[in-house]
DNA sequence: AGCGTTGATGAAACCGATTACATCATCGCG
DNA sequence: CGCGATGATGTAATCGGTTTCATCAACGCT
């Protein structure tokens, strides 16, 4: 018994089963429409010579791929992952596989360049957009695949899309921290031009507002860049401000455990003198010391809500809707009312 | 300026610039061999056009696929998307799009079924799989494209396997603790059936040895599934030990990040009353509070190496060899000698 | 001048499936 | 019995590139 050098192929398959090739992919793909005879003789057949289907040949008679792209900042970065999870399971259901590219890397050369070929009907039937800083011409282009952008958002960008009610957040945090009593608020927020510190900022505001306090001045608030390094890097800027803030908000958890640890590194006691909270509720913010008080939202969700969206978008739906996705405030031990002599 | 229905093929471009289908796909993909001349007029033509390749056509021809599948446990878990980084980094550079399978999910379904049809060259290149508790037998069927293993390893699976010395960092950490003074050692592992837990087992079996100390019992062990939570759900248990052990040496940071949450919350103090030691250096145990002594392995170049690899068999390279990558014992402040009334 | 070599190009086969269309047998019905 | 409808199947076109092979001109060499 001779090893086959290659693979067979549907040819193979219907000599075995003594029919035409027409009648094996009819077989495989509709079994209702042969004979019962036939469908036993092909599955046999397929069976006795070990055969699977080239999906390149399916593919590029039905014009299309299979798989669906997701253009993500940082893979490694645990926020969107969870993220692609999601993505994930809604993808795997419909047999479709996911194409996962990180943005990160691309920096040092043109976007266009290293993009341009992957944003390609031939590359993938859609794709899922987890950056806010690509170019939204990328995406206009002729035969770029149906475009959904998840969390972060692309400004000009005319795609559905699908995203965590950031304002609402930034609004619940400052209820929660006016609430308590706070009235010296510090901001750690996220990067510049980006949509997520944008909407978290606004919403920070209104809260502030609605509590009756004055709007703060460019110094009341400190710019990080989501990594938890940047936290603790604002701490000795914290620790010279006159008058201290007795609390602070930072835009994701990884931040406000990186302010955090600073705090208690100068001997600071949070919550006692200084109350801390984040956002996002990534794991670690419930075991952390002490656990932290943060806005929750749904990531693997999301990104099951954007894949379903994607889908409806393949299948010809031409809506251009935005999905917003509930926040909620989860009260942990990280805030608590500002000290008495503050 | 009518808007085309369809995107253009190369022929079209061949009729714009004058010359054959022939000449244009030559022009591409070699441009040394043809003229001056037809080379400029083929890049005007393209331009004009708005020509982009169609990538499954060049797939069916040349029989591949220009994709890498990673198979993967859980992608949400930081864990493996940071080994996903570093296999993302060497496949963008050589062209290739990496396919990312979360296996979590297939659990209610047979293996074979959900995972079959993608081991299969029209579906990949190459498989780097980083998931050690699949059935060998998927790999070895006729068809699967060239395997390699990262960080886990399927026992009996004949194919390149790229991991940190998991044995030496148990080692490290046996010997660290038994450094410090430590006698009464509890070891919080990962789950059962795992290569991992079994080698990080064995290290810290030989460390102790090495200091001298009796081979534990059975129940000198705790057994963990490497979740956060796990370690938290630990504590009661270890508590009521008796004697106490003095130190706890966890298979991973999150379960000591767990472990050391729950002794907090029961008023024992780390590590003055208890010392906790982890294992991979997570970006948060630098952070967290004590931050936490640990065995440091590099994911980013262990996903590299084993793209590097993978790379390697894709082209023939027929040498089934074991990478082991350094680790590092991470020093910090959640380790301590034991009480003196201990 | 004659002839083999080289370089540039075109025609057509090929990759492996799907599917439009043709064919043929069978069946029901008037 | 004849005819259209129906069902099962085969033939061949098709998807959009790559690549083999053939062709032809230009060139160098004896």
């Amino acid at each position: 018994m001779s090893e086959p050098s290659r693979p067979p192929r549907i040819h193979d398959v219907a000599r075995v089963a003594g029919v035409s090739v027409a009648t094996v992919s009819r077989t495989m793909s509709n079994p209702a429409i042969v004979s019962e005879a036939t469908r036993k003789a092909v599955e046999d057949a397929i069976a006795a010579t070990g055969y699977t289907l080239n999906l390149t040949a399916r593919n590029l008679r039905q014009q299309q791929v299979g798989g669906v792209l997701a253009l993500v900042p940082n893979i490694a970065n645990p926020f969107f992952s969870q993220i692609l999870a999601g993505i994930s399971t809604v993808l795997r259901q419909r047999g479709l596989s996911l194409l996962v590219m990180d943005t990160t890397a691309v920096g040092d050369q043109p976007a266009l360049a290293v993009l341009g070929p992957y944003l390609n009907r031939s590359r993938s039937d859609g794709v899922i957009v987890l950056d806010g800083s690509l170019d939204p011409g990328l995406f206009t282009r002729p035969g770029c695949p149906p475009v959904v952008q998840a969390c972060e958002w692309i400004e000009g960008l005319d795609a559905p899309r699908v995203l965590a009610d950031n304002v609402e957040g930034g609004r619940l945090a400052a209820q929660h921290l006016t609430g308590l009593g706070h009235r010296r608020i510090l901001h750690v927020t996220g990067p510049a031009p980006n949509t997520l510190t944008a909407s978290r900022r606004q919403g920070f505001l209104q809260g502030l507002a609605q509590a009756g306090l004055p709007a703060p001045g460019p110094n009341d608030s400190i710019r990080g860049d989501f990594e938890t390094r940047s936290g603790l890097d604002a701490v000795p800027r914290i620790l010279a401000m006159e008058p201290r803030p007795t609390a602070i908000f930072c835009d994701n958890d990884e931040m406000a455990i990186g302010v955090i640890h600073g705090l208690s590194m100068a001997g600071i006691a949070v919550p006692q003198q200084i109350s801390v909270m984040g956002f996002d509720n990534i794991e670690m913010s419930g075991y952390c010391l002490p656990p932290l008080t943060t806005v929750r939202q749904y990531r693997t969700r999301l990104g099951r809500r954007a894949a379903e969206l994607l889908l409806a978008r393949m299948q010809g739906d031409d809506d251009r809707q935005t999905v917003m996705l509930d926040v909620e405030l989860m009260e942990r031990a990280s805030t608590a009312p500002p000290p008495k002599d503050a």
